[in-house]
DNA sequence: CGGTATCCAGGCAGATACTG
DNA sequence: CAGTATCTGCCTGGATACCG
């Protein structure tokens, strides 16, 4: 039986929770929207701009998020071979791709109607 | 290149983040998005059905996340006042409004470059 | 049938201190 | 500047047993 309407038809309830799981996984922790977000536009920021623009965040946490997004193939890390060391995060053209997603679903929290039970 | 950015203009990186996290916050958990995409398409399942199709589940983690959503508005819950008892679960007009979302986050998910390091 | 109640373990976040 | 190492506490999920 057609059930869920999603755009592509050949996915079970099970696949496409698969699917979206996987996307998930990639963006939990308390911290990775925030970068995202700091990194959406192409910008690229310094992990000190970084560390500046999430004030609550420890060193440890930003560069584990970090890291786990580059493992991911969402963010890029560019190093420059200076004294002193200088290093730079962006996105890569999938975690681009990413902003229009997350926009939906932004959109659709905005959208939440009034609890009225 | 066109930078990608979000669809509505009054949001700081800060607000976007939080928005889509409160999103994150109500889909997290091991069962939610699979219950979910039994879900989506309007059709009712009893407690018993899901428990059928979701094997691995418990009844307190089934009830746990039935409950976490309809809590957040995005299931509802339909008790039929019989012997045996009889409860039906199914979505909020909210709670089908996820479906394109998740969709796209789905399509997101699917596109990932092979990780040429 | 459709739940509650209780106990438990593992993983992850956070603080803190140290380093190339 | 840009990390690493270690310790700790908490929260979530899971197993199990019982109830209206």
């Amino acid at each position: 039986m057609v059930s869920h309407r999603l755009s592509s038809p050949d996915h079970t309830a099970a696949t496409a929770a698969k699917g979206v799981e996987q996307a998930f996984r990639m963006l939990e922790g308390r911290w990775k929207l925030l970068i995202l977000f700091h990194l959406f536009g192409g910008q690229l920021r310094r992990f000190s701009d970084l560390e500046r623009a999430l004030p609550d965040i420890s060193q440890k946490m930003l560069i584990q998020q970090l890291r786990q997004m580059e493992g991911d193939g969402i963010v890029r890390r560019i190093v420059h071979h200076q004294v002193p060391p200088k290093v730079e995060y962006g996105l890569t053209d999938w975690g681009q791709a990413l902003c229009p997603a997350l926009d939906a679903l932004l959109a659709w929290a905005e959208r939440r109607p009034p609890l009225a039970d």
